[in-house]
DNA sequence: CACATGATCGCCT
DNA sequence: GGCGATCATGTGG
């Protein structure tokens, strides 16, 4: 595996093979002249019209999912609950409106277990606001995307977390995360119902 | 560990 | 008006 930033044409992939090779991945957040950031460690695959769980379900468009219309490697950040942001990194062409969420990731040695471990923790921590919606990761100098550069994770895949409005798509696989990470989002999420070894 | 609850407000119907 | 792509805390086993 090379390190570097990801080429645009890597957000234009299908979804869910952006969802799986983000893991193990790299975020960078610049602060004045340093940089701090994690491994990214699970993310979660949002499907565009067809999926009930996403915000562009059925074609919605509104002014806050507007980012997800944009070209792949653009940010969508959305508030929830009032009070925490989730980040997603858009992937395929304009108007192709699919997106994969941040969940969590695994921060150097020596920072505290858990910091990054979850997506509004991971914003939070990150300083990832709203104000980074819309923005083009390949255009930015303070927040990157980079290759990772150890050993390919290996992979599981499960339904998504907190998404049990979504009717049918409610069950779909489509979280991935990395078996061997301590930093998985919630406790020990991987017993629950349907849970894949992918082959890499 | 599993589950339940409250906080809190922008966004959409 | 209602409802979250969450989290920290509290209870009980």
């Amino acid at each position: 595996m090379t390190s570097g930033e990801f080429p645009r044409a890597f957000f234009l992939r299908p979804t869910v093979e952006v969802a799986k090779d983000l893991i193990g991945a790299w975020i960078a957040r610049r602060q004045g002249d340093a940089w701090y950031g994690g491994r990214i460690v699970e993310t979660e695959a949002y499907l565009g019209a067809a999926d009930r769980a996403a915000h562009s379900w059925a074609g919605r468009r509104t002014p806050r999912n507007e980012p997800m219309y944009m070209e792949g490697g653009h940010l969508y950040v959305f508030m929830v609950y009032g009070m925490h942001h989730c980040a997603n990194v858009v992937t395929r062409d304009p108007e192709i409106a699919e997106a994969v969420l941040l969940r969590a990731a695994e921060g150097p040695p020596g920072t505290p277990a858990g910091l990054l471990s979850g997506p509004a923790k991971l914003c939070s921590h990150l300083g990832i606001t709203s104000a980074y919606s819309g923005r083009d990761l390949l255009a930015g100098d303070d927040l990157r995307l980079l290759r990772g550069i150890l050993a390919p994770p290996e992979l599981a895949m499960t339904p998504r977390i907190g998404v049990d409005y979504a009717g049918e798509a409610k069950s779909w696989l489509l979280r991935f995360i990395d078996l061997n990470s301590p930093a998985i989002s919630g406790p020990r999420r991987l017993n629950s119902a349907a849970k894949i070894l992918i082959s890499e």
